[in-house]
DNA sequence: ACACGACGGTCAGCCTATCTGACCATTGTT
DNA sequence: AACAATGGTCAGATAGGCTGACCGTCGTGT
C-alpha cells in the first residue's frame, strides 16, 4: 500500500482521457470548446436535458451551467427549446453540429479504452470497469439515475 | 460495455475522495485552502520541492504554481527556502502547520480507502490499485519519478 | 574562460469558470 | 387563492488558469 493514493491514480488516468479527447476533437476542427463546456455537454441526453439537471450532474451551480450552455449555444453545439411539459423550464438539445461532436468524442474515448485493453488485457480492463462501477455506489452522490425527488440535494450546492 | 466511460467512472470516484478530504480538513479548522492549493500542496515532498517540479506534477504552468505557492505561504502552510544546490531555485517546504494539515489529509484518505475496502473487499481494492498503477505507465506523462532531464516536456506547457 | 542556450522563477495582463445573492415566473399543493 | 418549491436569469466578485516578456543563474562546448 505505497505510492500515490488510489484517488490520485484515478486522477491521472482520468485526466489523460480528457486531454486526449480534447486534443483529438480540437484537431478535427472543434477548436473552440473548453473543458468545462465539454464536461457539461457530455451530460446532455438524446431528448434534451434541463439546465438544472446538467448542473447537478456536472456538480456546478445552475448559474454556472447556464453560463456554459450560453457558450455552447453561441458556438452552435446546442439550442434551448421550451420544455412542453413545464413553461418554466427549457430543454438543452444538441444541434446537428453538436451531435457530430459527440460522436467524434465517443470515438476517441473508444480508441483510448482500446489502448487500455491492449495494455492490461481485455478481461482485466473489464474487471477495472466492474470495480469502478461498484465503487460508484458509494461515491456518486447521484447514484441510480437522476434522483428527481432527492432528499440528498440541498438548495443549490452546499 | 455500456454505461459511463471508464474515464467518467474514475472521475466520479476521484472527485469523491477530493471532496471528502476538503470537507474533513475544513471541519478541522483548515477552512482557508482551496482545491487548487491542495492539489499542489499534495505534491510537496519531505525535503521540499521546487516550484517548477510542483507545476509539472500538478499539470499547471510555473506561473500558476507560483501563484498558488504564494497563497499557501501567506496562509502559513509552506515557506520558500533557498535551494543550497542551485542559486536560481527555491525549495517550497512545509511549515509545522503545513505538516499537520498533510497528516490530517492523509488520515482522511486512509479512511475513505478503508470504506472502499469494506465495500469491495480488501483484495479487490488491491486489484483496483494494481490495475490503476499499471495504467499509469501509459497515461502519466511524468511516469517513473520526476524526470529531471525529460525529453518529453516542451517549453512551458504544450 | 567565457559565451550562450537552457532553466528556475517572477511580473503583468488577460480570460474562463466558478461562486453567492437577489430576483422573476411558473407550478403544484394545501 | 395563497404560498412554498422549482427552473432559470441577472449582477457582481474572485480564483485559477493561460500567454508573453523578462531577469538571474547554471552548465556545456569550444
Amino acid at each position: 500500500m505505497s505510492g500515490p493514493s488510489t484517488g490520485v491514480l484515478m486522477f491521472i488516468a482520468q485526466r489523460h482521457v480528457e486531454m486526449r479527447v480534447m486534443e483529438a476533437v480540437a484537431a478535427l476542427g472543434y477548436d473552440d470548446l473548453t473543458l468545462a463546456q465539454a464536461r457539461l455537454g457530455a451530460r446532455i441526453g438524446e431528448e434534451g436535458t434541463r439546465a438544472t439537471e446538467l448542473a447537478e450532474a456536472a456538480q456546478v451551480t445552475k448559474q454556472t451551467a447556464g453560463y456554459l450552455v450560453d457558450q455552447l449555444e453561441r458556438a452552435g453545439y446546442v439550442e434551448r427549446r421550451p420544455d412542453p411539459t413545464d413553461a418554466r423550464a427549457r430543454l438543452v438539445c444538441f444541434t446537428e453540429r453538436g451531435r457530430d461532436l459527440q460522436r467524434a468524442a465517443r470515438e476517441v474515448e473508444r480508441r483510448v479504452e482500446a489502448e487500455w485493453a491492449d495494455h492490461l488485457g481485455p478481461e482485466r480492463l473489464e474487471t477495472l470497469r466492474e470495480l469502478l462501477t461498484e465503487l460508484r455506489e458509494i461515491t456518486d452522490p447521484w447514484w441510480e439515475g437522476p434522483p428527481r425527488a432527492a432528499e440528498l440535494s440541498g438548495a443549490q450546492r452546499g
